[in-house]
RNA sequence: GCGGUCGUGGUGAAGUGGUUAACACACUGGAUUGUGGCUCCAGCACGCGUGGGUUCGAUCCCCACCGAUCGCCCCA
């Protein structure tokens, strides 16, 4: 127990810190370009905020928040999602004041209380995008886009893009009704989840796996067939943008929410080769969740993904840099003096900008030289007690085998 | 939360109800008392996820727990 991480979490180990490195300076690069900054809040907030950020009645809501009581007896979450965090955090500082559209991205940990699997940890790491105070379908578009374009920039190419609208709250509670019509006189032949669904989420129908293949499901009302002129407006012009911009896309009108500040807008992407986990990045269009949360009425837009995901996926397809970190300098050292001097060179030519190292365990000369190869040293600079009194060093090339003596105080200028 | 599979050294991985738990790689040392990458030799599990139980005896059988993994649910 002392000696395991908790379950669901998982430590990133020096090998791997420079895949995640590279696909975070991608990440970085790429906002940069698409004019987003980075916000990062903290790590949990209060229990409310994601009751209200993300809606009671969800399954992170319900069932997969770490929540906890403080010292001070607050309710306190941490963070299952970073949207709702980011809203608070441009309410709260008042963001809205500086630009119309606010465009913030994130990195970081998120913590939902899940069975672990393949892709699925309860500590998790997100990259995600919001911006503010725009309701043009452009911005939807940007979006979607810098979701792929990260995806597509780190290699991977058979990814899926899933469109749909959900509509606003009025074509949306026409649309229930209208579901409810279809489905009424059904209802004995449907599975118990989808009769229990009926009634508080008519949507959630259609994404019922046991129900898929009745007959009748494909003749249900799709949401888009129901949209006021806004919402269908929005809708089109989504998608002239993104095929402007040469971005495949597929309507799924099962891509739904269930909340009433999900607006319009909904996507995903996926990686089909991931299995079961393989959602790689969703968002959508929030246009009332601002309100929600005591703000002014604010159109926003968001998406997330999910950096594991993202991980395995390139590990899959081979896809990541190799990250061997080669030593410039290997200095070995023979007998307690040149252990001391072999000390002070690989200060100085540390100091130089090289990168070296010794061997501090007094081991033999052939051990060193072990150690030496298995670093990728480029030059082994041999100090033995020949060298020592005469104040030189033997620099031996690595890969070709020769070597030469070297005055030390030479050393720095004759390996730049 | 539900169902399936699995859990042996640093890693991969054989194995059996009963003496010394294969093999490979890695690692350490040596052959080469000042020279790596090849070769050869040697060393390296008081222990077979944890805790119970069955048994004269269990790593191998049973139960529970923990963990991993796959699928469902949900999502990133």
């Amino acid at each position: 127990m002392l000696t395991n991480a908790p379950r669901g979490t998982k430590d990133i180990l020096p090998d791997t810190v420079g895949d995640w490195l590279y696909v975070e300076d991608n990440i970085r690069s790429l906002c940069r370009r698409f004019g987003y900054q980075e916000i990062r809040t903290p790590m949990f907030e209060h229990t409310e905020l994601f009751q209200r950020g993300i809606g009671e009645g969800t399954d992170v809501v319900d069932k997969e928040m770490y929540t906890f009581t403080d010292r001070g007896d607050r309710s306190i979450t941490l963070r299952p999602e970073n949207t709702a965090s980011a809203v608070r955090a441009y309410l709260q500082n008042k963001l809205y004041a500086d630009n119309a559209l606010t465009k913030l991205f994130y990195i970081g940990s998120m913590f939902r209380y899940d069975r672990p699997q393949a892709g699925r940890m309860r500590e998790f790491h997100q990259f995600g995008v919001e911006a503010i105070g725009e309701s043009n379908p452009a911005v939807d578009a940007e979006i979607i886009l810098l979701a792929m374009k990260l995806l597509q920039g780190l290699g991977l190419n058979d990814l899926e893009l899933y469109i749909n609208s959900v509509g606003c709250p009025t074509c949306r509670a026409k649309y229930r009704t209208m579901l409810q019509d279809f489905f009424r006189d059904k209802l004995d032949d449907l599975c118990e989840d989808c009769r229990s669904r009926f009634d508080r989420a008519p949507m959630r129908i259609l994404d019922c796996k046991r129900d898929a293949e009745k007959p009748y499901m494909k003749d249900a009302p799709k949401i888009t067939d129901c949209l006021c002129d806004e919402c269908s407006d929005h809708f089109q012009k989504l998608q002239k943008h993104l095929t402007k911009a040469g971005v495949k896309f597929e309507l799924d009108p099962r891509l739904v929410r269930g909340l009433d500040y999900y607006t319009k807008t909904a996507f995903e992407v996926k990686y089909p080769p991931l299995g079961a986990q393989s959602a790689v990045a969703g968002g959508g269009r929030y246009d009332g969740l601002i309100e929600e949360m005591g703000g002014n009425p604010t159109p926003a837009v968001g998406f997330a993904t999910g950096l594991e995901r993202v991980l395995l996926a390139l590990e899959k397809q081979g896809l990541l840099p190799d990250n061997n970190r080669s030593v410039d300098v290997y200095v070995v050292a023979l007998g307690e003096a040149a252990q001391e001097e072999a000390f002070k060179l690989v200060m100085d030519l540390r100091d130089a900008g090289f990168s070296a190292a010794v061997d501090y365990a007094g081991r033999s000369m052939k051990a060193q030289m072990k150690q030496a190869n298995k670093l990728g040293a480029k030059f082994a600079a041999i100090m033995g007690d020949d060298e020592l009194s005469e104040g030189v060093v033997m620099l031996r090339d690595m890969a070709g085998s020769e070597q030469e003596k070297v005055p030390v105080n030479e050393l720095i200028n004759k390996l730049k």
